[in-house]
DNA sequence: TGACATCTACGACATCGTGTCTTAATATTA
DNA sequence: TAATATTAAGACACGATGTCGTAGATGTCA
């Protein structure tokens, strides 16, 4: 069961959820919709059940209320995200895309020096 | 004008085209749809064009048929897809995704070896 | 306890993307 | 010219997505 890649409506609220740790569909109601005059609640439950469903999100009972968190980190859920697209474009392997984007100066300076520290820690 | 993110059926095509370089649709169906009953003349078409209306695909026209070509690379468009994503859940930035894949060993010696000499080189 | 508000689940729907097929028009070849 | 292949375009089914409405469950407060 690999990790799908979600639409925007749900992306987002996985945006809330990541910024804010722990929220109720109605905290989720108010920041998706500022200023709609119609209550989305159903729209709210609606993506809270599907990412549910999906298994990014899980749901806790307190105060009487829902409360729901992720059940992945941003960091995970975007490194799967990068897996599975080396997997279906490049043989599994980072090196084709990487090098590409530093021929063609996509990357700072500063993001080379990070990405090099961290592979340069790896001496097992 | 962004790259999207292509489906399944397009991807396949443009799998063949990626290894094969210039194809007609003809040979584009016998190898997509070899041993199917029914002639998928349409299906195949109909890909083709909208492949071309993403900006992916060229035709050209050679020996009074229509030869198809990818107007993009591989590894340009495993880049922006690469991009696309840093873009979507990472500020943009690959520093995460890399950091993630490495603490879970999702990298081999070789990969990081070879990821670590394409950084290596960049001294402008 | 009863009235009321809120929360929750779920059905329904419009829309779009995807993949496919059919058909008709056009071009090519024998 | 007849037969065959190629091309373009219309149509469709299906699923995903985003939205809404509503009814029942749950909670709060007079």
């Amino acid at each position: 069961m690999t990790t799908p890649s979600l639409p925007n409506a749900e992306l987002a609220v996985m945006e809330l959820l990541w910024t804010e740790g722990r929220l109720t569909a109605r905290q989720i109601l108010d920041q998706l919709y500022p200023d709609v005059a119609k209550p989305q609640h159903g729209t709210v439950q609606r993506l809270l059940q599907r990412l549910r469903a999906k298994g990014l999100v899980v749901r806790t009972r307190d105060l009487g209320v829902n409360v729901f968190s992720p059940a992945i980190t941003r960091e995970d859920y975007a490194s799967e995200q990068l897996e599975s697209l080396a997997n279906r474009l490049t043989q599994g392997s980072l090196v084709p895309m990487i090098t590409r984007l530093v021929e063609d100066n996509k990357l700072t300076r500063a993001e080379i020096d990070r990405l090099r520290r961290i592979l340069e820690e790896q001496h097992d």
